[in-house]
DNA sequence: CCTGAGTTCTATACCGGTACAGTACGTTCG
DNA sequence: CGAACGTACTGTACCGGTATAGAACTCAGG
């Protein structure tokens, strides 16, 4: 059978190719008389509506949204906290009417999704400035939010105000009497496990931030014995029982609370009690922390807002509305794994 | 500035616009001078190279592949079976050179992503034959996988031998002594949570499959003393209570380790022992089964396997090549929460 | 010197729609 | 009763590429 387009439904019901096409796209546009018969030769030919490429090529719009991730899907997954932020930004796209595609570093830069997908926006999740899945999608010039980053002024962005959760979850130690405090968080990509170089760390938005926090809270205090640095690869408990063995520490601050859960598990190992000998701080409330015993002192952040609100500025870009950055609030959260500073 | 389109950097360099094209899309087929000179052009001229949805109209493929769901995909990831699943679909794409995108069930029928999103191929995870979703792919004629669900002979499936490894976690349970078994399974939504009636059971393969497992594996005994079916909406917990509540029973046989779970502290909550009183064996061998306590008897399944496996049949059949139905094993793992039943 | 087989580039013909500016024909209103 | 307007439909001009066949030229082999 020979391909159904518009035109073979406007030769057989004797009308002009742009209304066949209003019938599907623009009910308004026609009688509705006209449109049931259009509708029933339609489906009498087994057309099944218009092409979505075609559509997209002269409509200047593919109704899907890209989401430019650093790293695998299984990776981002591996956090839970950053697989909430993408089913949240998913359920907001479909609320809206667009579809998500996901956009991740490609194998081999024969097919490179970021350059070669259509895409009506895309919403930038913790990418470096300088990655080449950024650099794609601004040579495109396609309307971006960056989320946990900043990528310059012309991009809005979404941002959590990590300084200052740290910077509460440090007071928070400083005010239990601890002055010996180490620090767990991530690294550069390929980082030696431990080392006291600041440089090393990661240079994502958060990592900065809540390192910026973290000594700030800690004020006049030596602000931080040494820390565990850890790339992406890392293990978080083989760090965490390294830096309990070499670090003369009361308290751990952690980039997340999967961190804090293994630097708990590594104070139990070694036979150290939480909170009583070490107390551990996490972040982003992620739902374990709730639920591990010691439950986990720790910094909130809600993902599903920043999902939600990214994707409104998203739609504000679109819509061709000014997209203000926004700082979401974080909250310290008090549970078990923090105490007073042993004597 | 005009839009920089082939044809004025065709126009620029002085050749056709067929070799401009060339130059990005086949470079075998033109000589390395030219084609460094028309790339060297295309950049003065700020080009980014080949528009994807121009492009996704002339060569009919648009290098994205659908992934459809029938929930959000926050509901996806409730489960963490289900987001690793997903993980693992979406690292195989971008190994193969394909974009991921998430296909789920519009708030609004104006956008349909299954209707109206371009792509070559796509994956159908756990979708009702009869949904709208999959009668739109069906009927756009996009080639499909169905996973964990039949689609009927067409339809290449990857399934997963949920019967035998039911039957397997039954005859566990038989072998230990067990009579009165209850099962805590998925039910159709909107269907009251607690009920005998085998057939308001999901019609999704994994609980048609499941229940017969477990019925076969119970053998000639009262096969099950009752059950309590699920909607997706429901809590688990109050059901495993209402279960534990109504139901005499030494064993519980479940959908997945998360109904498992839900089992195991409501029997904490009635003060009965896991498995002194009652013995528990969930499904999936998610990696909360292994970490709580007491350890969950599951029966395993390996996610990561059915998304390269979804995948390659998918790659199979885009390339034309027949695509075998597939069946993956599944494997009992007795751990802490089964053991003999009480006297 | 002629033939056949590469290279390298071009001409033509689509791919399947949508936007926009009409045209034609009632209706309404001053 | 004529101007102004709304409704219903059409004609034309793109949207920005790619496939395919062929033309022009080079080169090796007989």
């Amino acid at each position: 059978m020979a391909k159904v387009t518009l035109q073979s439904i406007a030769d057989q019901v004797g009308v002009s190719r742009m209304t066949v096409s209003n019938a599907f796209s623009r009910p308004d546009q026609l009688s509705a008389e006209l449109r049931a018969r259009i509708l029933a030769a339609a489906a009498e030919l087994g057309y099944v509506g218009p092409d979505p490429a075609a559509r997209a090529l002269a409509r200047g719009r593919t109704g899907a949204v890209g989401l430019l991730l650093n790293g695998p899907l299984s990776e981002a997954f591996a956090d839970e906290v950053a697989a909430a932020f993408v089913a949240s930004v998913s359920d907001e796209l479909t609320a809206r009417g667009l579809a998500l595609t996901v956009l991740t570093p490609p194998r081999d830069e024969s097919f490179f999704p970021a350059r070669d997908v259509g895409m009506d926006a895309a919403i930038v999740y913790t990418c470096e400035p300088d990655s080449a899945g950024v650099d794609w999608l601004a040579r495109r010039a396609i309307p971006m939010v960056a989320v946990d980053q900043d990528l310059g002024e012309a991009v809005p962005r979404v941002l959590v105000d990590d300084r200052v959760g740290a910077r509460a979850a440090a007071e928070h130690l400083a005010a239990l009497g601890h002055t010996r405090v180490a620090v767990l968080t991530l690294a550069r990509p390929g980082t030696p496990v431990r080392t006291d170089e600041p440089d090393v760390l990661s240079t994502s938005h958060p990592a900065r931030e809540r390192m910026a926090g973290w000594r700030e809270g800690l004020g006049e205090r030596e602000p931080v014995v040494g820390y565990v640095a850890l790339g992406t690869e890392g293990d978080p408990y083989a760090a965490a029982l390294e830096l309990l063995r070499t670090a003369d520490v009361t308290a751990v601050l952690c980039f997340s609370d999967v961190f804090a859960y293994a630097v708990v598990r590594a104070a139990e190992e070694l036979g150290r009690s939480v909170p009583g000998d070490l107390s551990v701080v996490g972040f982003d409330d992620n739902p374990l922390a709730a639920t591990v015993r010691p439950a986990l002192t720790t910094v909130r952040q809600d993902v599903r807002a920043k999902g939600r609100i990214a994707v409104e500025r998203l739609t504000d870009v679109l819509a061709g509305r000014p997209a203000e950055p926004v700082v979401l609030p974080t909250e310290l959260v008090v549970r078990e794994s923090t105490g007073p500073a042993p004597a």
